[in-house]
DNA sequence: GCGGTATGCCTAA
DNA sequence: TAGGCCTACCGCG
């Protein structure tokens, strides 16, 4: 499930499992450079793993930095090593000493530069996931734009690492609709969405999973709340609040779920106490 | 075996 | 705005 929650656990797993060593470098399927990356032992020094929004970059020695990005496709397989032999459309294969990480199906998986690196991540807006974060280049784009909320929150440029299904959940839960104007929503309520998404984003670190239920409450250890009861509206036929209809259409390409009870067309109160109080 | 579908995003018009 | 691209899985015949 690959929105920001997913990028953000990988860099964790991956530099746990591979940072520091010595990692053989592979493309099974062959669309990935390696040879740029490895000695002549098929070898590269895996120096650090950092997630910015849904990009992934794996820095290696002499400056060399494989990007990823997984789009709606990719996947990691995690493994202990030695790990059986790779399926024929892993596009890089990352074995170390321990664990061996196959990237599957990625929109993206090349190596750059430094600069590259840099332009890259100054395309993206703040992400909620990151302590460098500065939300207030979030806030203060919200106040001045016309642009639904439900299509903002889509922008990777304007906030990054939220996808479709963290934005009809988010939205839900502050009870807004996703045509609400930027402009016409409550700058109590857009920083309030900002401490939200924070909450359930590292909640999807922790789970490995997108939930937005149960009170934002982490299940505990094995716990595993079932896929029907892990989102309110995102792909549900009915409302997991209020038993309505779900309805969806389609904003800027993308098909937004949302409950037309719970979230009338309309500003909500400028009190955003409520919408504060579902923040974990 | 085929078609539809998905958590994303880029490009051409 | 439409189309393309990446892959796995599921339901259907």
């Amino acid at each position: 499930m690959p929105e920001g929650h997913t990028i953000h656990r990988a860099a964790r797993d991956h530099l746990r499992d591979l940072g520091g060593q010595r990692v053989v470098v592979t493309s099974p399927q062959g669309r990935f450079d390696a040879d740029v990356l490895v000695d002549a032992s098929g070898r590269a020094h895996l120096q650090h793993v950092e997630a910015y929004g849904k990009h992934l970059f794996y820095v290696f020695e002499s400056e060399r930095i494989v990007h990823v990005h997984l789009g709606l496709f990719g996947k990691f397989y995690r493994r202990r090593s030695p790990a059986s032999p790779p399926r024929s459309s892993t596009r890089m294969r990352l074995e170390g000493e321990a664990m061996t990480i196959d990237l599957v199906g990625p929109t993206a998986c090349d190596v750059v530069t430094p600069e590259q690196m840099q332009a890259i991540t100054a395309r993206l807006g703040p992400d909620p996931l990151r302590a460098d974060a500065k939300p207030r280049r979030f806030y203060a784009y919200v106040a001045r734009s016309k642009t639904p909320i439900g299509a903002i929150l889509m922008d990777q440029s304007r906030i990054c690492g939220v996808g479709n299904v963290y934005r009809a959940e988010v939205l839900h839960l502050l009870g807004i609709h996703p045509d609400l104007p930027g402009s016409s929503t409550p700058p109590a309520t857009v920083r309030a969405m900002w401490r939200l998404i924070v909450g359930l984003l590292r909640r999807g670190v922790e789970e490995k999973r997108i939930v937005t239920t149960r009170g934002l409450v982490l299940a505990k250890p094995r716990e595993r709340v079932p896929r029907s009861d892990s989102t309110h509206v995102y792909r549900r036929r009915t409302c997991r609040t209020c038993q309505g209809v779900v309805l969806t259409y389609i904003l800027r390409a993308r098909a937004v779920h949302y409950c037309s009870t719970c979230q009338p067309l309309g500003a909500p109160s400028e009190d955003a106490d409520s919408a504060a109080a579902l923040g974990p």
